[in-house]
DNA sequence: GTCTATATTCCGATAGAC
DNA sequence: GTCTATCGGAATATAGAC
């Protein structure tokens, strides 16, 4: 038990990263975050003497959990299109939640990012950049896809169509996300 | 010259655009516009009574240019694989103004947006992605270009793999924007 | 160890000077 | 008409209570 953290310490990032996909960086404040757990503001600093804490941790988080999700996918049995799906299931679930994915939502307040935390935000990038590049290039290479881009630059465009996709959703609907996951997909089946 | 904007509200709009594209709606106050004029932050709300003003304005603005941009394409003799490329011109501009796209600034801060400016928000994407989708469509009845979506699910793919491209380059650098954007052009020739 | 009362800074906005 | 001095409130953060 000596590596647990407290309940209200990951509540707290629970939250966090609730509200810094909803609303980004620069909107939320830890009142927002206190308020939900009725505690007085500054306990959340106990746990997260800074904001700049809370956001490291919230991005180590998310790239702990991604991985997760690549050993997951290397393990399973699923063919390459589902793999694929999989993602863009988590973009459509991030809609219903009023999110946009991390990576963007980063993106967008890029400039006004602590230093420290611009690294982590690069490393986890290229590290769900690098995770699609791999399920594509294999897919290809097990001739269940096909694509005539390098799998790097599929890679970017599948993501790009899924992040701004979940962006755009927010403005004209969820039903343009869902043409845009379909069409990607069919575009791998060629 | 009854219609004449002043030059200090010309300007604090324009540096308005400017941080709105850079930082978000969240994160520039009107401190940062004032200090770039050299006046007094409250000299900034005499032009823009509230930071709403100033954001519908910077909206409406943008869909002003868009008209033009529409309007100029639909009149130039530029083949259509060129007027994309216009358009995806403007999106590399973007980085390096240290900037991301209009439309993905505000999407990422939408659930903060007054809600007046929402309805903007939605005219002014619906207007590109209309300008977009009218490109394409007619340059595939033309010959020119080749795809087999619908028009609109075209111009969403397209815009989506632009907006969060500029957003990516930002993180992993502007080879990437790079990579992307030849990769979209290519597919239009087939 | 966990949380509250409090300080400090900066925000958007108003009232009023020139 | 244009801008400055100033207000009320909210933000992040510290010091100290329990």
């Amino acid at each position: 038990m000596s590596a647990k953290t407290t309940d209200t310490k990951q509540e707290i990032l629970s939250i966090g990263r609730d509200l810094l996909k909803k609303v980004g960086y620069n909107a939320f404040s830890y009142s927002d975050i206190s308020k939900q757990l009725n505690i007085k503001n500054a306990a959340v600093h106990y746990h997260y003497p800074t904001k700049e804490d809370l956001l490291a941790d919230i991005v180590n988080n998310y790239i702990e959990d991604y991985k997760k999700l690549e050993l997951g996918l290397a393990n399973s049995n699923l063919k390459t299109v589902d793999k694929i799906s999989v993602f863009a299931d988590r973009y459509a679930h991030l809609i219903d939640m009023e999110s946009i994915c991390i990576i963007g939502s980063v993106a967008s307040d890029f400039y006004t990012l602590p230093e420290a935390v611009k690294d982590k935000v690069v490393s986890l990038t290229n590290l769900v950049l690098g995770m699609v590049a791999k399920v594509l290039e294999k897919g290809r290479a097990d001739g269940e896809i096909f694509f005539k881009e390098e799998a790097h630059t599929k890679a970017l465009l599948i993501m790009t169509n899924l992040a701004a996709g979940v962006q755009l959703a927010r403005i004209t609907g969820k039903k343009d996300f869902e043409s845009i996951r379909t069409a990607l997909i069919d575009q791998l089946k060629k």
